[in-house]
RNA sequence: CGCGGGGUGGAGCAGCCCGGUAGCUCGCCAGGCUCAUAACCUGGAGGUCGCAGGUUCAAAUCCUGUCCCCGCAA
């Protein structure tokens, strides 16, 4: 057995978590070091919050670092085969990318070139995709457009969310992340001509108006934008819709005569409750 | 001391400012209508108004304290 190929991992949010894991548990790679975000506050009391990653991390008892500004600080990344990245959150420069021997490796959500960018899962349940999937690309100093090295698809169902998607998305990122290190690599050029772009996604982008929105636009938004940021009806935050009657949701007109059903909702400063216990307690329509 | 909203029958809310009969939309139970119902009609049960003090002839309502819940802010 020839010894473990030398890894350094960059990751922040949660889908990240299975590829480390993974990484770990494989006796083919051994991870140095794990590079995430620095802890943020979150929460009403703004609380330090560690990042997902950094939690597994320490449970896997491996030696972590967290800068504010990876490009412009000293890391001590040395002698590593790959450079694993992972919704790490920030841009690296070439300068980094070039201290892999073997290659800078990136997991990202989406069949690239389709959704290169921050929310690959949101944008495919925002564009009512019937499949998407993930890709393992060599990184080069253009985002998301380095060469493919796997790529693996998946349908989407009917009614997925967001969480499920994601839930998915990320453990089969994984298995294929670790698929593609074990094997010399193959590299396909992305198609350019075919690259979508996505972009980070703000509160702004749940706010919701049924006036200009039809049921079913809404209904796609509520799938792949929650939890977040959420989407918002005039400060109410829209958790689970259907656009077929529901004796436990209230009916909401939307443009075109169109219907939706809304099931879950949660007032500004209330408890999250029934679209019929909403509708219970207030002049509708909203 | 980051900003703010709230605790009233089982659910969601109104009432509080300006003290004086516990209200609304549901749910639940019983009965009726209907081919039928998540529809409609009739009747019924169910509340120490978060908790503790205080003011008052009288407190959901005014004052003080206290516990709990939630939104914003990434």
């Amino acid at each position: 057995m020839q010894s473990p190929l030398h890894i350094v991992f960059l990751g922040t949010s949660s889908f990240a978590v299975p590829c480390l894991k993974a990484l770990v548990n494989d006796s083919k790679f051994k991870v140095e070091l794990v590079i995430t975000q620095p802890d943020r506050p979150a929460g009403r009391k703004q609380i330090l919050t560690p990042p997902p990653v950094k939690t597994a991390a320490k449970e896997l008892g491996l030696k972590i670092e967290q800068p504010d500004q990876i490009n412009n600080c000293q890391l001590s990344i040395v002698n590593c085969q790959f450079i694993v990245v992972v919704s790490y959150g920030q841009i690296l420069s070439e300068e980094i990318l070039n201290r892999a021997e073997i290659a800078p490796i990136n997991v990202h959500a989406s069949l690239l070139p389709k959704y290169r960018g921050a929310s690959p899962i949101q944008q495919a349940l925002l564009s009512g995709d019937t499949e998407t999937g993930v890709t393992v690309q060599r990184m080069v100093k253009e985002l998301d457009s380095g060469p493919i090295l796997a790529q693996r698809k998946i349908k989407i169902e009917d009614r997925e969310t967001f969480t499920s998607l994601h839930a998915t998305l990320s453990e089969i990122g994984a298995e294929l992340l670790i698929q593609t290190l074990s094997l010399p690599l193959k590299e396909l050029m992305q198609d350019e001509s075919k690259a979508l772009f996505c972009k980070k996604l703000t509160r702004k982008d749940g706010e919701v108006d049924p006036k200009t929105m039809t049921a079913e636009k809404i209904d796609r938004m509520v799938r792949a934008l929650s939890p977040w940021p959420g989407v918002t009806l005039k400060d109410n935050k829209i958790l689970k819709t259907s656009l077929i009657s529901d004796k436990d949701a209230f009916e909401l007109e939307c443009a075109d005569g169109t219907k939706l059903y809304i099931k879950q909702i949660q007032p500004a400063s209330g408890k999250q409750m029934s679209g019929k216990s909403f509708a219970a307690g207030r002049k509708l329509p909203i």
